[in-house]
DNA sequence: AAGAGTCTGTTGTTTTTACAACAAACGAGG
DNA sequence: CCTCGTTTGTTGTAAAAACAACAGACTCTT
């Protein structure tokens, strides 16, 4: 397995984790190398899943195809990151899919055994336990976070939501986003062309003010009084 | 500790865990119990949390205050249930805070002690770090489900997709819901009287049937054809 | 069986969004 | 400096959602 370490020590799930230590980690995972052919199935939907996969080459794409047959493509996964992780770890049904989106060669690693001691009980193994622990309550922040947004109805709730974040992130009323107007369109999941008018409109009413990335939102309690 | 046993025997962090077990457990997990006044903050946002609690009696809410003041109230925890886990284990700085809705009993537990080894290394820690695994995983695959309705633009989109969940999940055509209207709308984040209207109009279509809490969506290709 | 309370469907109005199409600003590269 | 491609703002229209208000069906209690 060592020589698949380069391709995935980028990968959260090894940090901390040097090349020797993988070595002998990867097999108390189990971790297996497959190679699938695009648009294959590395997991389908409707099964208990046990396995994760970490991207060696190629891509990954997440999908779900619905009752009637339509494909939504969730995540693109890129070399060196992990899918599958929260069904292994739930026990849960999986209601995606993971399809290679290209050949693509994938690193299988049995999340059980990330969770057990293994015989010989390792510091490594408790390191990638921790890691396992830390990815999936980052995912689980960050979606928090964005559900958080989401679920306001208009467009301007939701931009206020996300720049309430923002500011709360760094304490200033003043800050720059990590996002252009179509990708923040995406993550607030709205119309970009309609929350560039909302965004403007707010900018006339003296809401907020920007340039580019470059965000400030106002205290002025006259205006505050009217928010929703 | 062993005194908060019963209240907290439910909670999916001590499953598998006996009265005997969680006695030596609270202590490698420097458990604290804490009473806090109505309204007075547990976790407080901003801040890099390493505790999470139990609620041993009492309501707490994790709210979250915005730049302007107004608070959202984002859950409510009840007996037995653990809350603040995710930043906890993420090293994430909280963005919401939990705050006891009424005069509540808090059991504070080291997140970071769930997953190193004690001296004694024990089994029923080993127990406690997989149900954390498995807390956090399964609100994860809940999170990401959820998200996937809710990013949809429309509220014809929002109930095919999450219909086409309960298909999935049970296999067939036919399944019941476990909401009413109301609680269907507040989970997919519309308004319930469009939302009623608008399942109306998918049964006049043709979509699909309903009774109470029983839903039938239709496979027939002609209509299926039609979706957006 | 009456009455209160809840749940669900219905309707009309107002607000908001999506969508499409275009114009202006910007940036990179020749 | 010019051109091409990208990003952002603007506008109008059609579609959809939110909201409010109400009526009928159902449930539970007394």
């Amino acid at each position: 397995m060592k020589k698949y370490y380069n391709s995935i020590k980028a990968s959260s799930l090894l940090e901390g984790i040097n090349e020797n230590e993988w070595e002998s980690l990867s097999g108390c995972l189990s971790a297996a190398h497959r190679r699938y052919k695009k648009n294959s199935f590395i997991f389908p939907a409707g099964e208990t899943a046990v396995l994760a996969g970490i991207v060696v080459s190629g891509k990954v794409h997440v999908v779900r195809d619905d009752f009637w047959g339509r494909r939504l493509i969730l995540a693109h996964i890129p070399p060196g990151e992990l899918f599958g992780e929260a069904f292994a770890c739930s026990g849960d049904k999986t209601h995606v899919s993971a399809v290679a989106a290209e050949e693509s060669e994938i690193l299988l690693i049995d999340c059980a055994k990330v969770v057990s001691a293994c015989s010989n009980f390792c510091a490594f193994h408790m390191k990638a336990m921790k890691n396992l622990i830390r990815i999936l309550a980052g995912k689980n922040v960050r979606l928090t976070r964005k559900m958080e947004h989401i679920t306001r109805r208009t467009t301007r709730e939701r931009l206020l939501s996300y720049f309430s974040e923002m500011a709360a992130k760094t304490g200033k009323n003043v800050f720059e986003i990590p996002f252009n107007r179509q990708e923040l369109a995406d993550y607030l999941s709205v119309d970009r062309s309609a929350m560039s008018n909302e965004l403007c409109k707010m900018r006339d009413e003296g809401m907020l003010n920007f340039h580019k990335n470059r965000f400030k939102i106002t205290e002025d309690p006259a205006i505050c009084a009217k928010l929703p």
